[in-house]
DNA sequence: TGAATTCGTACCAATAGGGTACTAATACTA
DNA sequence: TAGTATTAGTACCCTATTGGTACGAATTCA
């Protein structure tokens, strides 16, 4: 399926909240409470962020998470791969640099799969889609429609 | 994940077969055997594409499957359609006409859903991507590269 | 009549996705 | 020093989806 996962969109909305206040450190709990968001899947998305470091991480009272980079520098494909693991178009494509060959044995149709060549060069389209769209333009497109609706 | 399901994936396979010749009808077995691909899925999945009116059947001794359009009217987006149900980029995005109203109840975040209106863009986006490529240019792209291994 | 095929439907098993729970480590505050 | 609020780490569960199978019925040609 061509489909964002939960936790992708889980993530996006608490970047877009982390977008909008920059300097301030937002707990977990808090940005659950503000978008029901389930806080203790939250919690494991922020985690995940943390470990790619598109979020840095404050522990203690009154710690909690703040932008790990500018908006303007993290794009919707780091975001995914943060989350639920690098985009694969498919089996045998996306597959970029040491995992190549192994990527290779997952296409059991081997040289046989007429649609290898052609899915690479998808596959690589829709990663520069994926990546020419920052969380800045996200936050920002978002203000933009809800003030529309105003 | 953003990635394209194994039937999506037989099924552009099927569909290059049946665009290199035109003319002559394929049995699903005979598919099945070029791609090494399993021949009871493959059935379903070509009962699907049929359904969508992407591939003609013919029924009975020597029937089998041609395509149902010339190959550079089939979109990327319609064979996922077909085989895999519309695109929704997200539960709350993706979803047109009257299912509309369907999908903001499962958007439970409702208007707190600080990402809704940005989704809907990018899903946009994301299906005119799709719907740009279309299945003859897989099959000539494929013929391109696979040339350029021999 | 028989063989080859698609059609319709129902089913099974494995995996991934969504979600939870609990304990440890850290840091602020009083 | 004690207490509290937070993240970090890990392990687990449940359900839906996906990948894959099976079988009988309808259709067509020889």
């Amino acid at each position: 399926m061509v489909t964002l996962s939960k936790k992708t969109e889980y993530a996006l909305i608490a970047l877009t909240y982390l977008t909008a206040e920059p300097k301030n450190t937002h707990s977990a709990r808090a940005l659950a409470q503000r978008s029901k968001m389930p806080p203790a899947l939250l919690m494991n998305v922020l985690k995940q962020l943390s470990g790619a470091g598109l979020v840095e991480s404050v522990r203690g009272a009154a710690g909690g998470y703040r932008l790990g980079r500018p908006a303007d520098e993290i794009t919707l494909t780091e975001v995914i791969a943060a989350v639920d693991g690098p985009v694969h178009l498919t089996a045998c494509a996306g597959t970029a640099g040491e995992e190549r060959e192994h990527a290779r044995q997952g296409c059991r149709l081997g040289g046989g799969c007429p649609v290898h060549g052609a899915l690479e060069g998808i596959h690589e389209r829709l990663v520069a889609f994926l990546s020419s769209i920052t969380l800045e333009q996200i936050a920002a497109d978002e203000l933009a429609k809800s003030a529309g609706r105003n």
